[in-house]
RNA sequence: GGAGAAAUGGCAGAGUGGUCGAAUGCGGCAGUCUUGAAAACUGUUGAGGGUCACACCUCCGGGGGUUCGAAUCCCUCUUUCUCCGCCA
């Protein structure tokens, strides 16, 4: 969420900001203006209302000790219109809050100065390509068939327990999935991040704070019995981990990992692209958080998109990444680099990883924040990345390593898969 | 699931109707001392709104109520702890 005094005194930039993600923002920008001016006008009216109120309660005290309880009593009648009074501006403060707060949950974040215009994915640049994209036999398949030829992850399966979009995965395929995991999680703590085991259910106020709330409600699977949700991503219970926590400057920078499945709902999903592994409603992911100072968070966003780089040249898997257009960066975002791997037997880029800086416009509505060197609270970056998600990378290990012979397993991952083939 | 107790500042922990935004301790910050550090001592130190800055207002788990006045009394919800039951 923007804050207001920002928005305030960078009207002009927001609204120019904003329309690089072809987000008309002047009216809501206007709005939320007027609508702070009239909240600020209403709070000074009922802050003098309170403390006339609380002036005379104290002469009333101060009265009745000393024995002169009839004046006393005529100063009570004094309290009751203020009372009225003080009732109305309470209610017309909280409608008018509760407008802005609404407002504001509407205007996506300001991207970043070097984040280009744009309308959709098709206008996001290509900054980045490396790995070779392996020549592959005649009849090379794609991974769903060579799934149900190796017997390693069964889809009808999953169809039967629990509906599309459930893979089972079996035998070799679901140790290869717990090698992943493992590694990426080695990966991940040897580069300094805290490994952390999350809840995969998470309260409103969770949502709210990542902001999967109000906005993506239809995408996440609910228990409307005890009101809780299923984690889309661990992003929501990992960066909840800092919501409402003040810190120390020399705490930061913070960061942690942690492995969960996500469930989406994919409303509205549908077609080709979303067969196999490539779109699933449960899936696995490693997913990588950092809490930075402000001044060192772009150099921390670079450091995270470096960090998976390497894992993805250990894997030797040839990749791309793309830096988004306005129009294609997450609402809550301010840069987002996504990296996609190559999908030989589709002949396609996969979605592997978005890493994405949202400045303070998480940390505002988690109230994260840590004092600074001048004493006052301030606050801080928040940043987050997939290393990695596991499905679209097994799709395309899976893809990139078939032989006529079987499925070669990368080096990188043997000594935690035990086997160097699936045949 | 049943019974009881509790929820106060970064942490611990006093406070049962008015002068309490809240004692005290720890921690943090600044200083004295020291070559430096530690210890000791002195001072300082909650958050949000508002203001150029003050003033002022709000906040003692959340919500509601009683009262001129609530951390304190009442209702309700949530959470935690203890005991019992059940259980991977």
């Amino acid at each position: 969420m923007l804050q207001v005094p920002f928005i305030r005194d960078n009207k002009e930039a927001v609204i120019a900001g904003l329309a690089k993600r072809h987000f008309d923002a002047k009216d809501l920008v206007e709005q939320v203006i007027v609508l702070d001016e009239e909240r600020r006008t209403l709070q000074s009216k009922l802050d003098n209302t309170l403390a006339e109120s609380n002036v005379i309660s104290k002469e009333i005290g101060i009265l009745y000790k000393s024995g002169q309880g009839e004046k006393a009593n005529a100063l009570k009648e004094k309290t009751s219109a203020l009372k009225e009074s003080s009732k109305t501006l309470t209610e017309d403060l909280n409608t008018t809050a509760e407008k802005l707060q609404n407002l504001l949950y509407q205007l996506p974040n300001v991207p970043h100065e070097s984040v280009p215009a744009g309308k959709s994915e098709e206008e996001n640049e290509e900054i980045f390509n490396e790995g070779e994209v392996p020549k592959l036999f005649d009849g090379a398949q794609p991974h769903w068939e060579l799934a149900k030829k190796y017997d390693i992850i069964d889809f009808e399966l999953g169809n039967k327990i629990s509906g599309a979009g459930f893979p089972v995965y079996k035998g070799k395929g679901a140790r290869l999935q717990r090698a992943l995991i493992s590694y990426f999680l080695d990966k991940n703590t040897a580069a300094g991040y805290t490994e952390y085991q999350l809840p995969h259910l998470v309260n409103e106020a969770s949502c709210y704070g990542t902001g999967q709330l109000p906005d993506k409600e239809g995408q996440m699977y609910h228990d409307s019995r005890d009101d809780l949700y299923l984690i889309p991503t661990a992003e929501v219970p990992g960066t909840n981990v800092f919501r409402d926590v003040l810190l120390n400057e020399s705490d930061l920078p913070i960061g942690i990992t942690g492995y969960t499945p996500c469930f989406r709902r994919e409303a509205g999903s549908y077609g080709a692209h979303v067969r196999g592994l490539n779109r699933l409603h449960q899936f696995d992911k490693v997913e990588i958080i950092r809490v930075e100072h402000p001044e060192n968070s772009y150099n921390a966003f670079f450091g995270m998109v470096e960090h998976i780089k390497s894992i993805l040249r250990e894997l030797k898997l040839p990749y791309r990444i793309l830096r988004l257009c306005g129009g294609d960066t997450g609402f809550p975002s301010a840069m987002t680099y996504d990296f996609e791997v190559f999908s030989t037997a589709q002949d396609r880029w996969l979605e592997i990883s978005s890493v994405s800086n949202f400045e303070t416009y998480q940390a505002n509505r988690l109230k994260l924040r840590f004092k600074n060197s001048d004493g006052k609270n301030e606050l801080a970056h928040t940043l987050n990345g997939s290393a990695l998600a596991l499905p679209r990378v097994l799709a395309g290990i899976l893809e990139n390593y078939q032989t006529e012979n079987g499925i070669t397993i990368p080096d990188a991952l043997v000594p935690y898969t035990g086997f160097k083939t699936i045949e």
